[in-house]
RNA sequence: GGGCGGUUAGCUCAGCUGGUAGAGCGCCACGUUUACACCGUGGAUGUCGGGAGUUCGAUCCUCUCACCGCCCA
């Protein structure tokens, strides 16, 4: 027997542990059928479950299990990535903390370090995911940093290369000062903050007095100023267009020239160039040909570029000075409160600074081109549509995309220098080191015999051929996960069978990132794209649209709510709020709502169980006779199809709508209480069917339920003595069950009890009051129903009698349900004014309504332009509520003239 | 500045192709019923942000204004 509620915490362990020993979540079972493949978006292996990830993997698992039990080859690919910078810093703190840096251990060490980091306390995420329900095929876990994925890696910089589409540059990269290493856009946090505007004057070379005033919220970019710009119409400056300033401090004539990067209507409408220290200067630079003079360490202290006064200054001592001098030389002009935006490392917590450096960089733009072609043509639809307008935005706009990181935990970049710098890209070492040497011998660098000995001695070699000590961006590798995983460059059968996978699922905060490189990978390296379907759910707010942050608080962590509430809660909100394009704003008491919609199923169960249902072998629901059962089967029928196209369609709210109002306000509420008569009266036909019919739908639910809820359907499952698991148990297969008839009856029984128990409430009859109803001129169907539903009537409604009348009894309640007058003598009880009111005011309300339809339907625009069917639809609801009104009318004349 | 989304019951939100405004929570009243008080029954609550237009008909389509949020520059 079960237990009052359901005790997820209890449960959860256990059914896990259930579905391991069971191998449910294995891929590749299933022989012959079509498969559905996902691959996870791979969490941080230093992170830890947040709520996005809730989201976004609880809908994930909706799909996976759906597609399980329809019967699919289902693979849910889960793994981490090895995030360089998060991770490296995580050891390095670990260190820190005994007084030692990575450079006293030495890189190979480090990374030893790291990697028994990683062994021991990474990747726990993925344990959490296990907690929230996640069915991955976890035996096939992969990680961007393993062997076969770093081959991967490999292979796919020097393809690129040798294409031309991977090179070394000098550009301006996000540079983290405190870190020391390149970052991406992605770990650059636009901060707002109060700043200051300071106008300063540089003279205008040769003309004695005259200065042109620049405005700028880093005064000691200055040193490394290479021009001054104005507007090619801007009149003001027209005629010094080709002159030079001489830049104070520094004494560097620049020139003036005219690009339209320089706004009129800010500031002076002149602005400073300092190509080597901002993106926007550098293009500028670049258009002008400028020089580009980089004045600042990777530290972002001042350096040698710069005059002596300045140098080894951190830039924030440096501006104070360059402040000061220049007022004091009469060159600042004023200083403006200004707000600004700056960009701070997200992991460093410093400004990051746009600083000059030799990095390898992916041809972005070239591999775009045909990531932009299959979202143009379909190949790849994004859902909700509207996100791939973002997607097209950025991919047309692509930048030369970074994958240099200053890092030592990471896959160090295949490329190796000779002496004289020239790059040798190569999969191995070995090949190239020879490479190197052919070329070497070739252009007679090398003898024969020189090259020989370098090839025998690996120390020697060492100090030949040096490699590059920089890593790649983890996203370079995350780029190659829907088919590095798959076992590529290998050909594998999962290659084959699953890919392009089937569907992608994330936020939209990583288009962008993960998204477009995963396009632009997949389909050069596959020719295929990864994917054709991405879905975007929104991220996660607080209740009160809040973005969750640490400094505002507002952080929910889901593993408190999984213990408070359960993972199918958690789960079950996740879906109900995952509306297509919006975000997702949990609150407490939602899921406090789904946890008590947990324990209304489970206690379902547990009258179904204490009534002995059972689903008799080899039943055929189609068989059933009593209509209750044809119709809570043809409900259950609806429900299944309803649930199915709601996932299919991405609309998780919608399916799990229904599924909440089928279990709760179909089947307990309705289905139950009809049941009971049969299911605790004497034995026989009736109660066998109903018992089978019973367990049947329950069982029904049990499976439409798993995707949303896995665990408390599954224990319930077991509980209930069903073979194997739920998880792979077969979806419920349509069986013409539906039964318009059945419906409408059942229909009749619902409201007809409804408006007793309105009326009775309404007249404050005490609840536990019996009363005697009369069907008053009912036709000769309504009185086979009320025959037939008579026991169910009289429980649910406190009825001690149903019987058939001509006319209502004096004194009575009369109602009119489906255009039959119910009557309820109560006058004993009856508060003769009150329901001259209540009668009052229904009639009211109807006549609106009828002046409504009957204004529409006098409308000849309507009747002849309208679609047929809505015309006839007024119609009959203008003659039913006309029917109901005349009968509520004369109950209302009958009471008045009893009174 | 460009793009996207939002404004519907006290709160958080649904409302798919225009044709009777819904849910959960909260609130009020009542508790006959051994599945369930993490419950049951009944009830109240909306000029669907403002304005204009298209239409026989607009919460839904178009324009416009206001406010809020996000992304990009």
């Amino acid at each position: 027997m079960l237990d009052k509620t359901f005790q997820p915490a209890a449960v959860e362990p256990r059914i896990s542990q259930l579905w391991e020993d069971a191998g449910a979540f294995r891929a590749g079972t299933r022989e012959g059928v079509d498969s559905f493949c996902v691959v996870i978006p791979p969490p941080n292996v230093t992170g830890n479950l947040h709520m996005g990830h809730a989201l976004n993997n609880t809908l994930q698992d909706v799909m996976v299990r759906f597609e399980r039990m329809r019967g699919k080859n289902v693979l849910w690919q889960p793994g981490t990535d090895h995030a360089g910078i998060a991770t490296q810093m995580v050891v390095e703190r670990q260190l820190e903390a005994s007084g030692i840096s990575r450079h006293d251990l030495g890189r190979e060490q480090f990374v030893d370090r790291v990697w028994s980091w990683k062994e021991q306390s990474g990747g726990s995420i993925l344990n959490q995911l296990r907690r929230l329900g996640a069915s991955c095929d976890w035996s096939r876990e992969r990680f961007t940093m393993d062997e076969g994925l770093s081959r991967a890696v490999l292979k796919v910089f020097v393809e690129l290369y040798r294409k031309g589409l991977i090179y070394k540059d000098k550009r301006l990269v996000n540079w983290d000062p405190k870190l020391l290493t390149a970052i991406s856009d992605l770990e650059v946090q636009p901060t707002e903050a109060k700043g200051h505007l300071w106008h300063l004057r540089y003279p205008v070379k040769g003309e004695e007095g005259r200065y042109i005033v620049v405005a700028t919220t880093r005064p000691e970019t200055m040193l490394g100023d290479t021009a001054v710009a104005v507007h090619p119409d801007d009149e003001r400056y027209r005629d010094l267009i080709g002159n030079h300033v001489v830049l104070p401090l520094v004494g560097r004539e620049i020139p003036i020239v005219a690009d339209e990067h320089a706004d009129p209507e800010t500031g002076s409408g002149a602005v400073k160039i300092t190509p080597a220290h901002d993106f926007n200067d550098f293009e500028v630079g670049k258009r002008h040909d400028l020089p580009m003079i980089n004045v600042l360490d990777e530290r972002a202290r001042i350096n040698e570029n710069a005059p002596d006064a300045y140098r080894g200054l951190d830039r924030y001592e440096a501006r104070r000075r360059i402040v000061a001098d220049m007022q004091e030389l009469g060159l600042l002009e004023r200083i403006d409160e200004h707000m600004l935006t700056l960009p701070y490392g997200d992991r460093s917590g410093v400004v990051i600074e746009p600083w000059l450096t030799d990095q390898w960089y992916v041809d972005a733009a070239t591999l775009a081109e045909p990531a932009i072609r299959a979202v143009e043509d379909g190949r790849s639809v994004f859902i909700p549509r509207n996100w791939e307008k973002t997607y097209f935005e950025w991919m047309r706009n692509i930048q030369p995309w970074c994958i240099s990181r200053q890092l030592w935990w990471g896959h160090q970049i295949p490329a190796w220098y000779g002496p004289d710098g020239h790059i040798f890209v190569a999969e191995t070492e070995e090949e190239a080191v020879a490479d190197a040497l052919a070329h070497y011998v070739l252009n007679e660098t090398l003898t024969d015999e020189e090259a020989r000995a370098l090839a025998a001695d690996p120390e020697r070699r060492a100090d030949f051929l040096r490699r590059d000590e920089d890593v790649l961006d983890t996203w370079f590798s995350s780029a190659l996960w829907p088919f590095s995983t798959l076992g590529w460059p290998d050909r594998t059968p999962e290659l084959d069978r699953y890919y392009p996978t089937s569907v992608l699922v994330t936020g939209f905060d990583i288009i962008f990132f993960w998204v477009a490189r995963m396009m632009m990978m997949g389909l050069h390296f596959m020719d295929e794209v990864p994917f054709p379907k991405i879905y975007i759910h929104g991220i996660v707010r607080d209740e009160h649209g809040q973005k969750m942050s640490k400094s505002k608080g507002n952080v929910v962590d889901p593993l408190d709510l999984i213990s408070e509430f359960g993972a199918d809660a958690l789960r079950f909100t996740m879906a109900s709020l995952a509306t297509p394009g919006q975000d997702v704003k949990p609150s407490k008491a939602r899921i406090e709502g789904y946890r008590n919609f947990a324990t209304k199923l489970w206690n379902a169960s547990r009258f179904i169980e204490m009534n002995e249902c059972r689903v008799p072998p080899r039943f055929d629901p189609s068989t059933a006779e009593l209509v209750v059962s044809r119709w809570i089967l043809s409900e259950s029928e609806t429900t299944a199809r309803e649930i199915a196209e709601g996932i299919e369609q991405f609309r998780f709210n919608d399916a799990a709508a229904t599924a909440y109002r089928f279990v709760w306000n179909v089947f307990c509420d309705w289905y139950v209480e009809l049941a009971k008569p049969a299911l605790q009266g004497p034995d026989g036909a009736e109660k066998e069917e109903t018992r089978a019919v019973a367990a049947f739908v329950l069982t029904r639910i049990l499976k439409l339920l798993h995707p949303f809820m896995p665990f408390v359907t599954e224990e319930l499952w077991q509980h209930l003595g069903h073979e194997g698991v739920l998880a792979t148990a077969s979806w419920p297969v349509p069986a013409d069950l539906e039964d318009p008839e059945a419906c409408a009856e059942i229909g009749w029984v619902i409201e007809a009890i409804s408006a007793i128990r309105s009326v009775r409430s309404e007249m404050n009859v005490p609840a536990g009051a019996r009363l005697p109803l009369v069907l008053v001129q009912a036709s000769a169907e309504t009185r086979e129903r009320a025959e037939r539903y008579g026991t169910e009537l009289k429980q649910l409604a406190r009825l001690d009698s149903v019987a058939a009348g001509d006319q209502a009894p004096s004194g009575s309640v009369q109602m009119v349900v489906g255009g039959t007058t119910l009557a309820l003598p109560i006058a004993e009880v009856i508060d003769l004014s009150a329901e001259q009111s209540r009668l009052e005011k229904e009639i009211g309300k109807l006549g609106a309504e009828i002046e409504k339809i009957r204004a529409k339907l006098g409308n000849e625009n309507f009747t002849a332009r309208a679609p047929e069917h809505v015309v006839a639809e007024q119609r009959e609801r203008m003659a039913s509520a006309e029917e109901t009104r005349g009968r509520l009318q004369s109950a209302l004349e009958r009471l008045c003239g009893a009174a």
